[in-house]
DNA sequence: TCCGTGACACAAG
DNA sequence: CCTTGTGCCACGG
């Protein structure tokens, strides 16, 4: 396993319930803005406890793969964690986690 | 090494 | 909106 995949998996699993990102995303999060396709091939070969189901593409839907019930898996875990399509479609500006921000600290002062 | 392939993205029409 | 074409880049035969 190269050390992109293992950079995608760990980003992925920050993915929180009921959000999803997009390859492209990923991709550019990590730094390489051009590698929205090694993101798939990372999620195909994806270790247990990584929430693939989170990654959708550019438009909010699922994309096509080999694997026959791949796509409908994807489907009906997103829709478990709360995830509704519409038109076959996650609807991103819902959806659409933020990414890995670092986590605004308390304020001392002015808190929040 | 060359060539085809793939869980992508984006621009055109 | 949709479909099609092109760019992309790592992998495997």
């Amino acid at each position: 396993m190269n050390e992109f995949q293992r950079r995608v998996w760990r980003l992925v699993v920050k993915i929180p319930r009921g959000r999803v990102a997009t390859y492209g995303q990923i991709a550019a999060w990590l730094g390489w803005p051009r590698r929205a396709r090694m993101v798939g091939m990372a999620m195909r070969h994806c270790p247990q406890g990584v929430p693939w189901q989170r990654v959708v593409n550019a438009q909010g839907a699922i994309s096509a793969r080999a694997a026959v019930g791949s796509m409908l898996t994807q489907r009906i875990l997103l829709e478990q964690e709360g995830v509704g399509l519409r038109r076959g479609r996650v609807p991103l500006t819902r959806y659409r986690w933020q990414g890995p921000r670092r986590a605004s600290r308390p304020r001392r002062r002015q808190g929040g």
